[in-house]
DNA sequence: GCCGTTTTCGGCCCGACTGTTTTCAGTCG
Protein backbone atom coordinates (compact mmCIF):
# COMPACT_ATOMS: atom_id res chain seq x y z
CA UNK A 1 0.00 0.00 0.00
CA UNK A 2 1.16 3.22 -0.13
CA UNK A 3 0.71 4.73 -3.85
CA UNK A 4 -2.50 5.73 -4.93
CA UNK A 5 -2.65 3.27 -8.01
CA UNK A 6 -2.78 0.82 -5.30
CA UNK A 7 -5.37 2.25 -2.69
CA UNK A 8 -7.87 3.29 -5.73
CA UNK A 9 -7.23 -0.25 -6.61
CA UNK A 10 -8.18 -1.53 -3.17
CA UNK A 11 -11.16 0.74 -3.41
CA UNK A 12 -12.89 -0.68 -6.49
CA UNK A 13 -12.28 -4.22 -5.58
CA UNK A 14 -14.23 -3.34 -2.77
CA UNK A 15 -16.84 -1.76 -4.35
CA UNK A 16 -16.95 -4.60 -7.34
CA UNK A 17 -17.70 -6.94 -3.88
CA UNK A 18 -20.11 -5.08 -2.67
CA UNK A 19 -21.79 -4.53 -5.67
CA UNK A 20 -22.01 -8.01 -6.66
CA UNK A 21 -23.26 -8.89 -2.79
CA UNK A 22 -26.33 -6.13 -3.35
CA UNK A 23 -27.42 -8.00 -6.25
CA UNK A 24 -25.47 -5.74 -9.05
CA UNK A 25 -25.03 -6.63 -12.62
CA UNK A 26 -22.15 -9.31 -12.79
CA UNK A 27 -21.12 -7.54 -15.98
CA UNK A 28 -20.59 -3.99 -14.27
CA UNK A 29 -19.00 -5.98 -11.07
CA UNK A 30 -16.27 -7.46 -13.52
CA UNK A 31 -15.53 -3.86 -15.26
CA UNK A 32 -14.99 -2.54 -11.47
CA UNK A 33 -12.84 -5.84 -11.10
CA UNK A 34 -10.64 -5.00 -14.35
CA UNK A 35 -10.35 -1.60 -14.06
CA UNK A 36 -8.88 -2.32 -10.39
CA UNK A 37 -6.24 -4.70 -11.93
CA UNK A 38 -5.85 -1.73 -14.24
CA UNK A 39 -4.73 0.55 -12.33
CA UNK A 40 -2.57 -1.00 -10.13
CA UNK A 41 -0.60 -2.70 -12.67
CA UNK A 42 -0.21 1.29 -13.94
CA UNK A 43 3.11 2.23 -14.20
CA UNK A 44 2.75 6.13 -13.71
CA UNK A 45 1.00 7.45 -10.45
CA UNK A 46 -2.70 8.02 -11.67
CA UNK A 47 -2.97 11.30 -8.53
CA UNK A 48 -0.28 13.03 -11.21
CA UNK A 49 -2.82 12.56 -14.64
CA UNK A 50 -6.07 11.45 -16.02
CA UNK A 51 -7.00 8.09 -14.81
CA UNK A 52 -8.82 7.97 -18.02
CA UNK A 53 -5.54 7.03 -20.15
CA UNK A 54 -5.86 3.54 -18.31
CA UNK A 55 -7.51 0.71 -20.21
CA UNK A 56 -10.76 -0.22 -18.54
CA UNK A 57 -11.74 3.03 -17.43
CA UNK A 58 -14.57 5.21 -18.68
CA UNK A 59 -16.14 7.91 -17.39
CA UNK A 60 -18.23 6.60 -14.44
CA UNK A 61 -15.00 4.70 -13.03
CA UNK A 62 -13.12 7.59 -13.40
CA UNK A 63 -15.62 10.21 -11.40
CA UNK A 64 -15.34 7.25 -8.42
CA UNK A 65 -11.38 7.47 -8.94
CA UNK A 66 -11.48 11.46 -8.87
CA UNK A 67 -13.60 11.51 -5.70
CA UNK A 68 -11.33 8.79 -3.57
CA UNK A 69 -8.51 10.94 -4.75
CA UNK A 70 -9.72 14.15 -3.15
CA UNK A 71 -11.29 11.99 0.06
CA UNK A 72 -10.33 8.58 0.62
CA UNK A 73 -13.69 7.37 -0.68
CA UNK A 74 -16.46 7.84 -3.10
CA UNK A 75 -20.31 8.23 -2.83
CA UNK A 76 -21.43 4.91 -4.16
CA UNK A 77 -19.07 2.91 -2.28
CA UNK A 78 -20.05 4.78 1.12
CA UNK A 79 -23.58 3.72 0.38
CA UNK A 80 -22.72 -0.23 -0.07
CA UNK A 81 -20.67 0.04 3.16
CA UNK A 82 -23.45 1.28 4.91
CA UNK A 83 -25.79 -1.51 3.32
CA UNK A 84 -22.99 -4.60 3.81
CA UNK A 85 -21.08 -4.90 6.92
CA UNK A 86 -17.28 -5.65 6.87
CA UNK A 87 -17.56 -8.83 8.38
CA UNK A 88 -20.08 -9.82 6.03
CA UNK A 89 -17.57 -9.23 3.23
CA UNK A 90 -14.96 -11.46 5.00
CA UNK A 91 -17.53 -13.99 4.92
CA UNK A 92 -17.07 -14.58 1.46
CA UNK A 93 -13.39 -15.36 2.06
CA UNK A 94 -14.62 -18.51 3.71
CA UNK A 95 -14.00 -21.56 1.07
CA UNK A 96 -17.52 -22.95 -0.18
CA UNK A 97 -18.80 -19.61 0.38
CA UNK A 98 -19.89 -16.89 -2.41
CA UNK A 99 -21.24 -13.30 -2.41
CA UNK A 100 -25.21 -15.03 -2.83
CA UNK A 101 -25.45 -17.22 0.28
CA UNK A 102 -23.21 -14.58 2.43
CA UNK A 103 -26.01 -11.63 1.51
CA UNK A 104 -28.56 -14.30 1.82
CA UNK A 105 -27.37 -15.17 5.54
CA UNK A 106 -27.04 -11.58 6.69
CA UNK A 107 -30.82 -10.68 5.41
CA UNK A 108 -32.34 -13.88 6.69
CA UNK A 109 -30.76 -14.56 9.95
CA UNK A 110 -28.77 -11.29 10.43
CA UNK A 111 -24.92 -13.32 10.37
CA UNK A 112 -23.07 -10.57 9.68
CA UNK A 113 -19.07 -11.91 10.45
CA UNK A 114 -17.28 -15.23 9.80
CA UNK A 115 -17.42 -15.69 14.06
CA UNK A 116 -20.97 -15.21 14.09
CA UNK A 117 -21.95 -17.62 11.29
CA UNK A 118 -19.95 -20.36 12.88
CA UNK A 119 -21.68 -19.28 16.60
CA UNK A 120 -25.26 -19.96 14.60
CA UNK A 121 -24.07 -23.45 13.09
CA UNK A 122 -23.24 -24.67 16.69
CA UNK A 123 -26.37 -23.10 17.83
CA UNK A 124 -28.31 -24.87 15.30
CA UNK A 125 -29.83 -22.35 13.60
CA UNK A 126 -29.39 -23.35 10.02
CA UNK A 127 -30.83 -26.37 10.57
CA UNK A 128 -33.48 -26.80 7.95
CA UNK A 129 -32.60 -23.28 6.15
CA UNK A 130 -33.01 -23.82 2.78
CA UNK A 131 -29.52 -24.46 0.52
CA UNK A 132 -27.95 -25.29 3.67
CA UNK A 133 -28.24 -29.19 4.43
CA UNK A 134 -25.65 -30.73 6.66
CA UNK A 135 -23.01 -31.39 4.60
CA UNK A 136 -22.50 -27.58 3.88
CA UNK A 137 -23.13 -26.75 7.94
CA UNK A 138 -19.95 -28.99 7.78
CA UNK A 139 -18.11 -27.27 5.17
CA UNK A 140 -18.80 -23.83 6.32
CA UNK A 141 -17.22 -24.66 9.40
CA UNK A 142 -14.04 -26.04 8.47
CA UNK A 143 -13.77 -23.30 6.11
CA UNK A 144 -14.04 -20.79 8.78
CA UNK A 145 -11.65 -22.92 10.53
CA UNK A 146 -8.77 -23.14 7.89
CA UNK A 147 -9.17 -19.27 7.44
CA UNK A 148 -8.33 -19.06 10.81
CA UNK A 149 -5.24 -21.17 10.37
CA UNK A 150 -3.59 -21.31 7.16
CA UNK A 151 -5.43 -19.12 5.01
CA UNK A 152 -2.59 -17.40 3.99
CA UNK A 153 -0.84 -17.89 0.48
CA UNK A 154 2.86 -19.22 0.40
CA UNK A 155 5.60 -17.66 -1.68
CA UNK A 156 6.72 -19.23 -4.48
CA UNK A 157 9.63 -21.42 -3.01
CA UNK A 158 7.15 -23.24 -1.05
CA UNK A 159 4.58 -23.53 -3.54
CA UNK A 160 7.03 -24.92 -5.88
CA UNK A 161 8.78 -27.49 -4.00
CA UNK A 162 5.35 -28.72 -3.02
CA UNK A 163 4.62 -28.99 -6.82
CA UNK A 164 8.05 -31.12 -7.62
CA UNK A 165 7.90 -33.34 -4.68
CA UNK A 166 3.97 -34.00 -5.88
CA UNK A 167 4.82 -34.69 -9.71
CA UNK A 168 7.47 -36.69 -8.38
CA UNK A 169 5.43 -39.21 -6.63
CA UNK A 170 3.23 -39.43 -9.45
CA UNK A 171 3.87 -42.21 -12.20
CA UNK A 172 2.07 -40.60 -15.12
CA UNK A 173 2.91 -40.44 -18.64
CA UNK A 174 3.38 -36.39 -18.98
CA UNK A 175 2.78 -34.34 -15.80
CA UNK A 176 3.23 -30.37 -15.28
CA UNK A 177 2.13 -27.75 -12.96
CA UNK A 178 0.22 -25.21 -14.26
CA UNK A 179 -1.82 -22.32 -13.17
CA UNK A 180 -0.13 -19.03 -10.78
CA UNK A 181 3.18 -21.59 -10.31
CA UNK A 182 3.91 -21.32 -13.86
CA UNK A 183 3.14 -18.22 -14.16
CA UNK A 184 5.57 -17.44 -11.64
CA UNK A 185 3.58 -15.52 -9.14
CA UNK A 186 5.51 -14.36 -6.23
CA UNK A 187 2.83 -15.98 -3.49
CA UNK A 188 0.69 -18.97 -4.74
CA UNK A 189 -2.76 -20.24 -3.47
CA UNK A 190 -2.77 -23.22 -4.76
CA UNK A 191 -1.23 -25.72 -7.06
CA UNK A 192 -2.76 -27.06 -10.49
CA UNK A 193 -1.07 -29.96 -11.37
CA UNK A 194 -1.93 -31.77 -15.13
CA UNK A 195 -1.48 -35.08 -15.60
CA UNK A 196 -1.75 -38.02 -18.89
CA UNK A 197 -2.13 -41.08 -17.09
CA UNK A 198 -4.18 -43.52 -15.81
CA UNK A 199 -7.08 -43.38 -13.73
CA UNK A 200 -5.54 -44.91 -11.00
CA UNK A 201 -3.50 -41.47 -11.04
CA UNK A 202 -6.10 -40.71 -8.96
CA UNK A 203 -5.56 -43.10 -6.07
CA UNK A 204 -2.16 -43.19 -6.28
CA UNK A 205 -2.42 -39.12 -5.67
CA UNK A 206 -4.88 -39.81 -2.81
CA UNK A 207 -2.83 -42.10 -0.76
CA UNK A 208 0.49 -40.01 -0.44
CA UNK A 209 1.68 -38.66 3.06
CA UNK A 210 1.83 -35.18 2.17
CA UNK A 211 -2.01 -35.13 1.55
CA UNK A 212 -3.55 -34.42 4.93
CA UNK A 213 -7.38 -34.42 3.66
CA UNK A 214 -9.16 -34.87 0.45
CA UNK A 215 -11.52 -31.68 -0.34
CA UNK A 216 -13.29 -33.39 -3.95
CA UNK A 217 -13.19 -36.66 -6.23
CA UNK A 218 -13.97 -37.02 -9.76
CA UNK A 219 -12.89 -38.42 -12.86
CA UNK A 220 -11.04 -35.95 -14.13
CA UNK A 221 -9.88 -33.55 -10.75
CA UNK A 222 -9.12 -34.10 -7.16
CA UNK A 223 -8.44 -31.60 -4.56
CA UNK A 224 -6.78 -32.33 -1.87
CA UNK A 225 -5.07 -29.94 1.28
CA UNK A 226 -1.79 -30.96 1.60
CA UNK A 227 -0.48 -31.41 5.04
CA UNK A 228 1.51 -28.22 4.73
CA UNK A 229 -1.98 -26.56 4.55
CA UNK A 230 -1.61 -25.57 0.36
CA UNK A 231 -4.36 -27.31 -1.82
CA UNK A 232 -3.38 -28.99 -4.63
CA UNK A 233 -5.45 -29.86 -8.00
CA UNK A 234 -4.64 -32.90 -10.17
CA UNK A 235 -6.33 -33.25 -13.07
CA UNK A 236 -5.98 -35.97 -15.73
CA UNK A 237 -6.36 -34.92 -19.23
CA UNK A 238 -6.36 -36.76 -22.58
CA UNK A 239 -3.32 -36.55 -24.18
CA UNK A 240 -4.56 -35.37 -27.27
CA UNK A 241 -5.76 -32.30 -25.22
CA UNK A 242 -2.60 -31.37 -23.65
CA UNK A 243 -1.94 -28.07 -24.75
CA UNK A 244 -5.52 -27.02 -24.87
CA UNK A 245 -5.19 -28.06 -20.83
CA UNK A 246 -2.08 -26.56 -19.86
CA UNK A 247 -3.11 -23.13 -22.22
CA UNK A 248 -6.12 -23.09 -19.84
CA UNK A 249 -5.30 -24.00 -16.03
CA UNK A 250 -2.31 -22.08 -16.39
CA UNK A 251 -4.37 -19.24 -16.90
CA UNK A 252 -4.28 -16.21 -16.27
CA UNK A 253 -8.11 -15.98 -16.12
CA UNK A 254 -8.28 -12.79 -17.51
CA UNK A 255 -5.54 -13.87 -20.25
CA UNK A 256 -7.73 -16.90 -20.85
CA UNK A 257 -11.12 -14.41 -21.35
CA UNK A 258 -9.12 -12.21 -24.10
CA UNK A 259 -8.71 -15.57 -25.98
CA UNK A 260 -12.03 -17.01 -25.55
CA UNK A 261 -13.82 -13.25 -26.62
CA UNK A 262 -11.58 -13.42 -29.86
CA UNK A 263 -12.27 -17.10 -30.41
CA UNK A 264 -16.18 -16.05 -30.14
CA UNK A 265 -15.88 -13.30 -32.78
CA UNK A 266 -14.17 -16.35 -35.26
CA UNK A 267 -17.34 -18.71 -34.71
CA UNK A 268 -14.63 -20.82 -32.77
CA UNK A 269 -14.64 -22.26 -28.75
CA UNK A 270 -11.47 -22.62 -27.03
CA UNK A 271 -11.55 -24.78 -23.57
CA UNK A 272 -9.26 -27.22 -21.65
CA UNK A 273 -10.35 -29.51 -24.71
CA UNK A 274 -9.23 -27.86 -27.55
CA UNK A 275 -9.93 -24.72 -30.07
CA UNK A 276 -13.01 -25.85 -31.95
CA UNK A 277 -14.93 -24.85 -34.96
CA UNK A 278 -17.90 -26.80 -34.14
CA UNK A 279 -17.19 -30.52 -33.85
CA UNK A 280 -13.58 -30.04 -35.71
CA UNK A 281 -10.75 -29.49 -33.83
CA UNK A 282 -8.24 -26.77 -35.06
CA UNK A 283 -5.68 -26.90 -32.27
CA UNK A 284 -5.34 -29.13 -28.83
CA UNK A 285 -1.83 -31.02 -28.43
CA UNK A 286 0.24 -27.96 -28.01
CA UNK A 287 0.22 -24.21 -26.72
CA UNK A 288 2.08 -23.32 -29.96
CA UNK A 289 -0.73 -24.89 -32.39
CA UNK A 290 -3.56 -22.64 -30.18
CA UNK A 291 -1.70 -19.20 -29.99
CA UNK A 292 -0.23 -19.94 -33.65
CA UNK A 293 -4.55 -20.57 -34.94
CA UNK A 294 -5.14 -17.43 -33.08
CA UNK A 295 -1.86 -15.70 -35.00
CA UNK A 296 0.35 -14.86 -32.44
CA UNK A 297 3.37 -17.06 -30.98
CA UNK A 298 3.57 -19.00 -27.62
CA UNK A 299 3.33 -16.28 -24.95
CA UNK A 300 5.49 -17.50 -22.19
CA UNK A 301 3.26 -17.96 -19.02
CA UNK A 302 4.32 -15.15 -16.79
CA UNK A 303 3.48 -12.64 -18.89
CA UNK A 304 0.05 -14.00 -19.32
CA UNK A 305 -1.83 -11.49 -16.91
CA UNK A 306 -4.36 -9.35 -19.73
CA UNK A 307 -1.43 -6.82 -19.19
CA UNK A 308 -1.48 -6.22 -22.88
CA UNK A 309 0.33 -9.08 -23.71
CA UNK A 310 -2.40 -10.61 -26.33
CA UNK A 311 -2.19 -6.84 -28.10
CA UNK A 312 1.60 -7.06 -28.23
CA UNK A 313 1.22 -10.52 -30.00
CA UNK A 314 -0.72 -10.31 -32.39
CA UNK A 315 1.42 -6.74 -33.15
CA UNK A 316 4.68 -9.01 -33.11
CA UNK A 317 6.19 -6.28 -30.83
CA UNK A 318 6.09 -9.05 -27.68
CA UNK A 319 8.85 -8.75 -25.82
CA UNK A 320 11.91 -11.35 -25.74
CA UNK A 321 11.19 -12.10 -22.11
CA UNK A 322 14.90 -12.12 -19.83
CA UNK A 323 16.01 -15.80 -19.53
CA UNK A 324 17.84 -17.58 -16.89
CA UNK A 325 20.27 -18.90 -19.60
CA UNK A 326 20.64 -15.25 -19.94
CA UNK A 327 22.27 -14.72 -16.74
CA UNK A 328 26.00 -14.09 -16.86
CA UNK A 329 26.61 -13.75 -13.21
CA UNK A 330 25.73 -13.32 -9.40
CA UNK A 331 26.09 -10.06 -8.41
CA UNK A 332 24.97 -10.31 -4.76
CA UNK A 333 26.27 -13.33 -2.95
CA UNK A 334 27.23 -14.30 0.91
CA UNK A 335 30.04 -16.46 2.11
CA UNK A 336 30.95 -17.77 6.17
CA UNK A 337 33.04 -15.26 6.73
CA UNK A 338 29.66 -13.38 7.67
CA UNK A 339 26.23 -15.02 7.88
CA UNK A 340 26.46 -17.32 4.85
CA UNK A 341 26.94 -20.99 5.48
CA UNK A 342 29.27 -22.02 3.39
CA UNK A 343 32.89 -21.20 2.53
CA UNK A 344 34.23 -18.92 -0.05
CA UNK A 345 35.17 -21.82 -2.23
CA UNK A 346 32.53 -23.80 -2.30
CA UNK A 347 30.52 -20.88 -3.27
CA UNK A 348 33.30 -20.49 -6.24
CA UNK A 349 33.13 -23.48 -7.04
CA UNK A 350 28.74 -23.82 -7.51
CA UNK A 351 29.03 -20.26 -8.96
CA UNK A 352 31.27 -21.87 -11.91
CA UNK A 353 29.37 -25.04 -12.07
CA UNK A 354 26.82 -22.67 -13.28
CA UNK A 355 28.89 -21.42 -16.27
CA UNK A 356 28.68 -17.95 -14.71
CA UNK A 357 31.41 -15.59 -16.57
CA UNK A 358 31.45 -13.35 -13.22
CA UNK A 359 30.57 -13.71 -9.64
CA UNK A 360 30.52 -10.98 -6.83
CA UNK A 361 31.26 -12.14 -3.13
CA UNK A 362 29.36 -9.43 -0.99
CA UNK A 363 29.69 -10.24 2.44
CA UNK A 364 28.20 -7.57 4.83
CA UNK A 365 29.90 -4.53 5.89
CA UNK A 366 30.35 -3.34 9.86
CA UNK A 367 27.30 -1.47 10.60
CA UNK A 368 25.34 -4.46 10.70
CA UNK A 369 27.45 -5.22 14.06
CA UNK A 370 26.57 -8.46 14.53
CA UNK A 371 27.80 -9.86 11.62
CA UNK A 372 31.75 -8.69 12.77
CA UNK A 373 33.23 -8.07 9.96
CA UNK A 374 35.73 -5.73 9.63
CA UNK A 375 37.96 -3.87 7.02
CA UNK A 376 41.00 -6.09 7.42
CA UNK A 377 38.57 -9.13 6.91
CA UNK A 378 37.29 -7.63 3.79
CA UNK A 379 40.54 -7.18 2.76
CA UNK A 380 42.28 -10.34 3.49
CA UNK A 381 39.14 -11.92 1.54
CA UNK A 382 39.98 -9.71 -1.40
CA UNK A 383 43.55 -10.93 -1.15
CA UNK A 384 42.10 -14.64 -1.23
CA UNK A 385 39.88 -13.71 -4.09
CA UNK A 386 42.50 -12.63 -6.12
CA UNK A 387 44.48 -15.87 -5.58
CA UNK A 388 41.39 -17.97 -6.30
CA UNK A 389 41.31 -16.45 -9.56
CA UNK A 390 43.60 -18.65 -11.74
CA UNK A 391 41.98 -21.42 -10.46
CA UNK A 392 38.74 -20.32 -12.39
CA UNK A 393 39.46 -18.86 -15.90
CA UNK A 394 36.12 -19.06 -17.17
CA UNK A 395 34.91 -16.67 -14.29
CA UNK A 396 35.59 -13.05 -13.58
CA UNK A 397 35.74 -12.80 -9.69
CA UNK A 398 34.40 -9.68 -7.84
CA UNK A 399 34.82 -8.65 -4.26
CA UNK A 400 31.86 -7.14 -3.27
CA UNK A 401 30.45 -5.55 -0.30
CA UNK A 402 26.81 -5.40 1.14
CA UNK A 403 26.47 -2.01 3.18
CA UNK A 404 24.53 -0.69 5.01
CA UNK A 405 21.73 2.21 4.33
CA UNK A 406 22.06 3.44 8.09
CA UNK A 407 18.79 6.07 9.17
CA UNK A 408 19.87 9.04 7.51
CA UNK A 409 20.99 7.28 3.73
CA UNK A 410 24.64 6.97 4.78
CA UNK A 411 26.95 3.68 4.35
CA UNK A 412 29.41 1.84 5.90
CA UNK A 413 32.65 3.21 4.27
CA UNK A 414 33.54 5.99 2.95
CA UNK A 415 34.16 6.87 -0.81
CA UNK A 416 37.91 6.32 -1.08
CA UNK A 417 37.11 2.55 0.69
CA UNK A 418 33.74 1.80 -1.41
CA UNK A 419 36.26 2.61 -4.38
CA UNK A 420 38.31 -0.65 -3.76
CA UNK A 421 35.70 -3.45 -4.04
CA UNK A 422 34.03 -3.98 -7.58
CA UNK A 423 30.78 -4.17 -6.36
CA UNK A 424 28.81 -2.08 -3.88
CA UNK A 425 25.58 -3.03 -3.23
CA UNK A 426 23.32 -1.42 -0.60
CA UNK A 427 20.50 -2.39 1.44
CA UNK A 428 18.07 -1.23 4.56
CA UNK A 429 18.48 -4.07 7.47
CA UNK A 430 16.94 -1.46 10.25
CA UNK A 431 14.54 1.02 11.57
CA UNK A 432 12.34 -0.71 9.04
CA UNK A 433 9.71 1.77 10.32
CA UNK A 434 10.67 4.80 9.48
CA UNK A 435 7.68 7.24 8.13
CA UNK A 436 7.41 7.56 4.46
CA UNK A 437 9.39 10.97 3.91
CA UNK A 438 12.03 9.73 5.98
CA UNK A 439 12.26 6.29 4.44
CA UNK A 440 12.31 7.80 0.87
CA UNK A 441 15.07 10.23 1.90
CA UNK A 442 17.11 7.38 3.33
CA UNK A 443 16.40 5.37 -0.31
CA UNK A 444 17.68 8.77 -2.26
CA UNK A 445 20.57 9.45 -0.38
CA UNK A 446 21.74 5.45 -0.60
CA UNK A 447 21.30 6.63 -4.94
CA UNK A 448 23.10 9.84 -4.83
CA UNK A 449 25.84 8.07 -2.67
CA UNK A 450 28.03 7.85 -6.53
CA UNK A 451 29.83 4.78 -3.69
CA UNK A 452 26.65 2.56 -4.41
CA UNK A 453 25.57 0.92 -7.29
CA UNK A 454 23.28 -1.35 -6.63
CA UNK A 455 20.11 -1.09 -4.00
CA UNK A 456 19.71 -4.85 -2.62
CA UNK A 457 16.00 -5.83 -1.87
CA UNK A 458 14.49 -2.43 -1.77
CA UNK A 459 11.54 -2.90 -0.34
CA UNK A 460 12.93 -5.27 2.79
CA UNK A 461 9.59 -7.27 2.88
CA UNK A 462 9.70 -11.15 3.71
CA UNK A 463 6.64 -12.47 2.11
CA UNK A 464 4.35 -13.84 5.23
CA UNK A 465 6.38 -11.99 8.02
CA UNK A 466 7.07 -8.16 7.09
CA UNK A 467 5.65 -5.61 4.96
CA UNK A 468 7.30 -3.93 2.66
CA UNK A 469 8.25 -0.45 3.85
CA UNK A 470 6.64 2.72 3.07
CA UNK A 471 8.50 4.91 0.66
CA UNK A 472 7.78 7.55 -2.26
CA UNK A 473 8.98 4.42 -4.99
CA UNK A 474 8.68 6.97 -7.53
CA UNK A 475 10.84 9.59 -6.56
CA UNK A 476 13.25 6.46 -5.50
CA UNK A 477 13.22 5.28 -9.16
CA UNK A 478 13.95 8.50 -10.47
CA UNK A 479 16.61 9.20 -8.17
CA UNK A 480 18.07 5.86 -9.04
CA UNK A 481 17.45 6.53 -13.51
CA UNK A 482 18.94 9.80 -12.73
CA UNK A 483 22.27 9.00 -11.12
CA UNK A 484 22.42 5.21 -13.01
CA UNK A 485 21.44 3.47 -9.51
CA UNK A 486 20.60 -0.38 -10.01
CA UNK A 487 17.97 -1.67 -8.62
CA UNK A 488 17.98 -5.27 -7.02
CA UNK A 489 15.56 -8.21 -8.07
CA UNK A 490 16.27 -10.33 -5.02
CA UNK A 491 15.35 -13.73 -5.93
CA UNK A 492 15.44 -15.13 -2.68
CA UNK A 493 12.04 -16.32 -2.96
CA UNK A 494 10.79 -14.91 0.39
CA UNK A 495 11.93 -12.20 -0.56
CA UNK A 496 10.77 -11.59 -4.21
CA UNK A 497 11.99 -8.14 -4.09
CA UNK A 498 11.46 -5.66 -5.77
CA UNK A 499 7.67 -7.20 -6.57
CA UNK A 500 6.98 -7.38 -10.02
CA UNK A 501 4.70 -4.03 -9.92
CA UNK A 502 7.48 -2.10 -8.45
CA UNK A 503 9.64 -3.38 -11.49
CA UNK A 504 7.34 -1.81 -14.09
CA UNK A 505 7.19 1.50 -11.96
CA UNK A 506 11.22 1.76 -11.77
CA UNK A 507 11.50 0.60 -15.22
CA UNK A 508 9.12 3.55 -16.42
CA UNK A 509 11.78 5.97 -14.79
CA UNK A 510 14.78 4.05 -16.89
CA UNK A 511 16.25 2.34 -14.36
CA UNK A 512 18.31 -0.93 -14.97
CA UNK A 513 18.22 -4.14 -12.67
CA UNK A 514 20.46 -6.75 -11.56
CA UNK A 515 18.94 -10.63 -10.13
CA UNK A 516 20.95 -11.85 -7.67
CA UNK A 517 20.56 -14.58 -5.30
CA UNK A 518 21.11 -12.94 -2.38
CA UNK A 519 22.73 -16.70 -1.59
CA UNK A 520 23.66 -17.50 1.70
CA UNK A 521 24.43 -21.13 0.85
CA UNK A 522 25.25 -23.32 -2.30
CA UNK A 523 21.24 -24.11 -3.30
CA UNK A 524 20.04 -21.00 -2.94
CA UNK A 525 21.96 -20.05 -6.07
CA UNK A 526 19.50 -21.79 -7.52
CA UNK A 527 16.75 -19.24 -6.85
CA UNK A 528 17.67 -17.19 -9.22
CA UNK A 529 14.90 -18.44 -11.46
CA UNK A 530 12.33 -16.84 -9.07
CA UNK A 531 14.06 -13.75 -9.78
CA UNK A 532 13.64 -14.19 -13.29
CA UNK A 533 10.19 -15.11 -13.05
CA UNK A 534 9.74 -11.83 -11.56
CA UNK A 535 11.60 -10.05 -14.23
CA UNK A 536 9.48 -11.53 -16.74
CA UNK A 537 6.33 -10.37 -14.68
CA UNK A 538 7.20 -7.33 -15.38
CA UNK A 539 8.29 -8.08 -19.36
CA UNK A 540 12.11 -7.05 -18.60
CA UNK A 541 13.96 -7.87 -21.37
CA UNK A 542 18.08 -8.58 -20.94
CA UNK A 543 18.60 -5.21 -21.64
CA UNK A 544 17.18 -3.61 -18.64
CA UNK A 545 19.40 -6.24 -16.83
CA UNK A 546 23.08 -5.62 -15.90
CA UNK A 547 23.69 -9.06 -15.03
CA UNK A 548 23.10 -10.40 -18.20
CA UNK A 549 25.35 -7.68 -20.08
CA UNK A 550 29.55 -8.87 -20.69
CA UNK A 551 31.54 -7.83 -18.02
CA UNK A 552 33.24 -4.77 -19.23
CA UNK A 553 29.81 -3.34 -20.16
CA UNK A 554 28.59 -4.37 -16.26
CA UNK A 555 31.70 -2.59 -15.25
CA UNK A 556 31.43 0.67 -17.52
CA UNK A 557 28.35 1.21 -16.40
CA UNK A 558 29.02 0.68 -12.86
CA UNK A 559 31.16 3.68 -13.23
CA UNK A 560 29.05 5.64 -14.54
CA UNK A 561 30.74 5.65 -18.02
C1' DG B 1 -19.66 -0.10 -16.86
C1' DC B 2 -16.78 -0.70 -20.89
C1' DC B 3 -16.08 -1.10 -25.62
C1' DG B 4 -16.05 -0.94 -31.03
C1' DT B 5 -12.85 -4.63 -38.78
C1' DT B 6 -20.45 -6.71 -35.51
C1' DT B 7 -18.73 1.18 -33.32
C1' DT B 8 -23.15 4.54 -29.85
C1' DC B 9 -26.26 -0.60 -28.86
C1' DG B 10 -25.78 -5.09 -27.58
C1' DG B 11 -22.83 -8.07 -26.05
C1' DC B 12 -19.46 -9.35 -22.38
C1' DC B 13 -15.65 -17.19 -21.40
C1' DC B 14 -16.45 -21.94 -20.11
C1' DG B 15 -16.81 -26.21 -17.58
C1' DA B 16 -16.47 -29.26 -13.22
C1' DC B 17 -17.97 -30.34 -8.83
C1' DT B 18 -20.98 -30.14 -4.76
C1' DG B 19 -25.03 -30.37 -2.32
C1' DT B 20 -29.52 -30.63 -2.39
C1' DT B 21 -33.81 -27.09 -4.70
C1' DT B 22 -35.87 -33.88 -8.15
C1' DT B 23 -33.66 -30.25 -12.55
C1' DC B 24 -30.25 -26.69 -10.86
C1' DA B 25 -27.88 -22.78 -8.26
C1' DG B 26 -23.74 -21.54 -6.24
C1' DT B 27 -18.94 -21.65 -6.11
C1' DC B 28 -14.54 -22.11 -7.96
C1' DG B 29 -10.79 -21.65 -11.07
Amino acid sequence: MGRANDEAAAALEEYADLFAMTGGDAFRVRSYQKAAKAIAGFPEDISGGDVRRVAGVGEAIAKKVEEFLLRGSFRQLDDLRAQVPEGVRAMTRIASLGPKKAVFLFHELGIDSPDALAEAIHQGRLTGVRGFGAKTEENLLKGIEQMRTSGERVHLGVAMGLAERVIASLPAEKIAYAGSLRRMKDTIGDIDILAVGPVSLMETFKEQPYVAEVIASGAHKTSVRTTVGLQVDLRVVPAASWGAAMQYFTGSKEHNVRLREMCVKRGWKLSEYGLFEGDRVIAAETEEEIYAALGMPWVPPPLREDGGEVEAALRGTLPEPVTLADIKGDLHTHTDLTDGIAPLEQMLDAAAARGYAYYAVTDHAPDLVMQRMTLDKALEQRGRLRGLQASYPGMRLLHGTELNIGPDGSVDWPLEVLEGFDVRVASVHSHFTQPRDEMTRRLIAACENPGVQIIGHPTTRKIGKRPPVDADWEAVFAAAGRTCTVMEIDAYPDRADLPSDLIRLARHHGVKFSIDSDAHAVPHLGNLRYGVGLAQRAWLTGEDVVNTWPLDRLLAFFGRA
